[in-house]
RNA sequence: GUGCCCGUAGCUCAGCGGUAGAGCAUCUGACUUUUAAUCAGGUGGUCGAAGGUUCGAUCCCUUCCGGGCACACCA
C-alpha cells in the first residue's frame, strides 16, 4: 500500500459520515469474506412487483456509498461486489395496470415471472422484459453492479446445498416462521414453495412430507394428486422471508439495507440465516420518504414523487445528495426539495474545491462522485434561474441565457454545460409550474394607448443595448400617460404582457429579449392573444 | 403493544462536544428618477422539558412530554 492510500486510509478511519460508520462494521468480516468467496458482498433486492422506482435508485445510490467509503476503508486491497438481485421467479400475482395483454396475462397468473411470456413482446419473458428496465435503469446513472435473476440463480443450482440444508433444518426455521403468522395461515404455511410441474404455477400448499435425506418435499398438486418433488434446481422456491435468509447464507451476502418497514422482518431473515449457519450480513434500515402531506410515499398509491420527475427538473446529481443526505430521517420528497437539492449540490461542491484530507471524505461529494467529480462549477445558483424564469416570464433558454449574460459575464452554453443543462431544467419547471399560476387580463382604453406607444417606441429601439435609455423612456410614457402612481403603469405592464403582477425591470428585459420582440409580445398581448390561452 | 424517526429563528431545515446557522419571509439601504431581480445590512432562537456525563452539551446518556411513521397479507 503506498502512502497516499494509507493517508486516505486514516482519513476515512476518521471520517463521520454514515456511509463509512457503516463501512467499518463490515471490518471484522473481511477474512470470513474473503476466504468464502475472495470478496466482499453487498446486496440490494429488486421486488417483482414493479418498475424501477425512486426506492430502488436510493438503495442502490446508498449500497454503492458504503460499497466506496469500504474500498477506502480498506486502501481498496479488498475486492467488493455488489449484487443486484431481481426477485423475478416470485408468482405473478395480480396482473400490473400499466401493462397491455391483460387477457394473455391472466392465463398465467401464478407463475414465476420468468415463465410468463412478455406482454410487451420484446423479451423472453415478463420477469426479463422487467430486468432489463431495471438494468436500463441503473446503467442509466452509470452504477457498478452485477446483476442476478433470482430463477438463475435457482434453476443453476448455485442456491441448491443451501437449499438442501433449509430442508434439513426446516423444524427449526417452521419455529421462527410459525409464531409470526396468523392462525389460518400458519395451517397452511411452508417455507418451501414447490412450482406445480403440471400448471408451473407457484404454489402456495402446506408440505405433507419432507425427505432431508432425498432432498425432496411431498405436497398435493392442484388437482390434488400427491407430488413429490426436490427442493434442488428450481424446481421449488423458498417464501419470501426464509428465501432472504437462505439467500443471504447461501450467497454470504456482507452487507444490506432495506426500508424501516423491513426492520422487524429483518430479525427474522437473520435467524433463518443463522439456522443455516451463516452470518447475517451487516444491516442498514433507513427511514421512508414523505410526500408533501407527510405520508409514507408508495408506488401504489402514486404519491410523492418519481425519478424521472425530478430528472425533468434537476440533475442526477441532485438527487444522489438527496439520497445521501440523512437517510435515517424521513424525508418529505416532493417538488419544492428539489431546487434546494440543486444548489446545495453546487454548494458542496464549490466547498470541495477548497476541502483536504477528512473534510472530503465527509463531503457528500465524494460520496456522490468518488474519485470522479467533475470539474465544472456553478456561477449562477437554480435559484437564481427559476426566480429569472418566472420573473421574466419567458421560457426561453436563450432568453435565460441572454439575463445570464448580463448577470455572470464570461459564460456561456458551450463552456458550462451542466449550467446549460441548469437552464433547460429552469425552463421546464417554469413550463410546468409557472406558466399555469399566469393570468393575463385585457388592458383598460388607457393602458392600450400608452401599450402601444410604448410598442412604437421599442420599434425605435431596435439595436438598442442600453437598458438604461429603454427604461427611461417608459418611465416617460408612463407619466405622459398621467399614470398615478407610476406603479400602476409597471403593474399594467406586467398584467397584461405577463400574466402576472410583477416581472422583470422592464429595460433590461427589453434589452435582451430584443426591443422588437419585446414591441411584438406587447402588441400579441393588446390583441388578447394571451388572455384566450389562459382562459 | 414493539420499534424507528422527528421536535433548533414566523416557515422549511442544516449543525451533533467548545461563546447558535442557511434559505424563504420580514425590515432598512444601494442600483441617477416608487415595480422584480441583484447587492449590502438589520430584526428574529432560554436549540421540546428535566436530570446525568464533562472544564464545557443544541450536539453524548437516561427519563418524560409532544408529533410522525412502520410492524396483517404481498414483496
Amino acid at each position: 500500500m503506498d502512502n497516499a492510500l494509507n493517508a486516505l486510509r486514516e482519513a476515512a478511519l476518521e471520517a463521520k459520515a454514515w456511509p463509512f460508520d457503516e463501512a467499518k462494521k463490515l471490518l471484522p468480516r473481511v477474512d470470513k469474506a474473503l476466504n468464502a468467496k475472495g470478496y466482499v458482498l453487498f446486496e440490494t433486492g429488486y421486488g417483482p412487483s414493479g418498475l424501477p422506482h425512486i426506492g430502488t435508485f436510493g438503495e442502490v445510490a446508498r449500497t454503492t456509498m458504503v460499497r466506496r467509503a469500504f474500498r477506502l476503508l480498506t486502501g481498496d486491497s479488498v475486492p467488493t461486489q455488489l449484487f443486484c438481485v431481481s426477485d423475478d421467479m416470485d408468482g405473478m400475482r395480480k396482473i400490473p395496470d400499466n401493462v397491455p395483454n391483460h387477457e394473455m396475462l391472466k392465463e398465467h397468473l401464478q407463475k414465476p415471472l420468468t415463465d410468463v411470456p412478455d406482454p410487451f413482446g420484446t423479451h423472453e419473458s415478463f420477469g426479463a422484459h422487467n430486468n432489463a428496465r431495471l438494468r436500463a435503469f441503473l446503467d442509466s446513472f452509470g452504477f457498478e453492479y452485477t446483476f442476478k435473476s433470482a430463477t438463475e440463480l435457482y434453476r443453476s443450482g448455485a442456491l441448491d446445498a443451501m437449499l438442501l440444508r433449509a430442508l434439513g433444518k426446516f423444524d427449526e426455521i417452521m419455529a421462527v416462521m410459525l409464531p409470526t403468522l396468523g392462525p389460518e395461515r400458519q395451517k397452511t404455511y411452508s417455507p418451501f414453495l414447490p412450482i406445480s410441474p403440471k400448471t408451473g404455477r407457484v404454489l402456495y400448499v402446506p408440505m405433507k412430507r419432507i425427505d432431508a435425506a432425498a432432498g425432496t418435499v411431498t405436497f398435493d398438486d392442484e388437482d390434488g394428486e400427491e407430488m413429490t418433488l426436490p427442493v434442488t434446481g428450481g424446481r421449488c422456491k423458498m417464501q419470501w422471508k426464509p428465501d432472504f435468509g437462505m439467500r443471504w447464507a447461501g450467497l454470504g451476502v456482507d452487507f444490506e439495507m432495506y426500508g424501516k418497514d423491513h426492520l422487524t422482518n429483518g430479525v427474522i431473515y437473520s435467524k433463518i440465516c443463522s439456522i443455516l449457519g451463516a452470518e447475517p450480513p451487516v444491516q442498514f434500515n433507513y427511514e421512508l420518504f414523505l410526500d408533501d402531506k407527510g405520508e409514507k410515499i408508495s408506488k401504489s398509491k402514486g404519491n410523492g414523487i418519481s425519478v424521472e420527475q425530478w430528472l425533468t427538473y434537476a440533475s442526477p446529481e441532485s438527487l444522489a445528495l438527496f439520497m445521501y443526505q440523512k437517510p435515517k430521517t424521513a424525508k418529505r420528497l416532493y417538488f419544492d426539495v428539489i431546487p434546494k437539492a440543486v444548489d446545495d449540490y453546487a454548494a458542496f461542491l464549490e466547498k470541495y474545491d477548497t476541502e483536504e484530507g477528512v473534510k472530503r471524505l465527509e463531503s457528500p461529494i465524494f460520496h456522490i462522485h468518488g474519485d470522479r467529480v467533475p470539474a465544472e462549477r456553478f456561477p449562477v445558483s437554480f435559484a437564481l434561474l427559476l426566480n429569472l424564469v418566472s420573473a421574466s416570464g419567458t421560457a426561453s433558454s436563450e432568453t435565460l441565457w441572454g439575463f445570464i449574460r448580463n448577470y455572470a459575464p464570461g459564460v456561456s452554453p458551450e463552456k458550462n454545460k451542466k449550467l446549460d443543462e441548469l437552464v433547460g431544467y429552469a425552463v421546464r419547471y417554469y413550463e410546468d409550474f409557472v406558466k399555469p399560476t399566469k393570468r393575463y387580463r385585457r388592458a383598460s382604453d388607457k393602458e392600450r394607448a400608452a401599450l402601444e406607444e410604448l410598442a412604437a417606441a421599442l420599434d425605435g429601439f431596435v439595436g438598442e443595448k442600453d437598458a438604461e435609455k429603454i427604461q427611461f423612456e417608459i418611465y416617460e410614457i408612463g407619466k405622459r400617460h398621467a399614470f398615478e402612481p407610476l406603479r400602476d403603469w409597471f403593474k399594467a405592464i406586467y398584467e397584461v404582457a405577463f400574466g402576472q403582477e410583477q416581472g422583470p425591470r422592464f429595460g433590461t428585459f427589453a434589452a435582451i429579449y430584443g426591443p422588437r420582440k419585446a414591441a411584438d409580445l406587447i402588441r400579441r398581448a393588446l390583441a388578447g392573444e394571451f388572455v384566450k390561452v389562459a382562459a
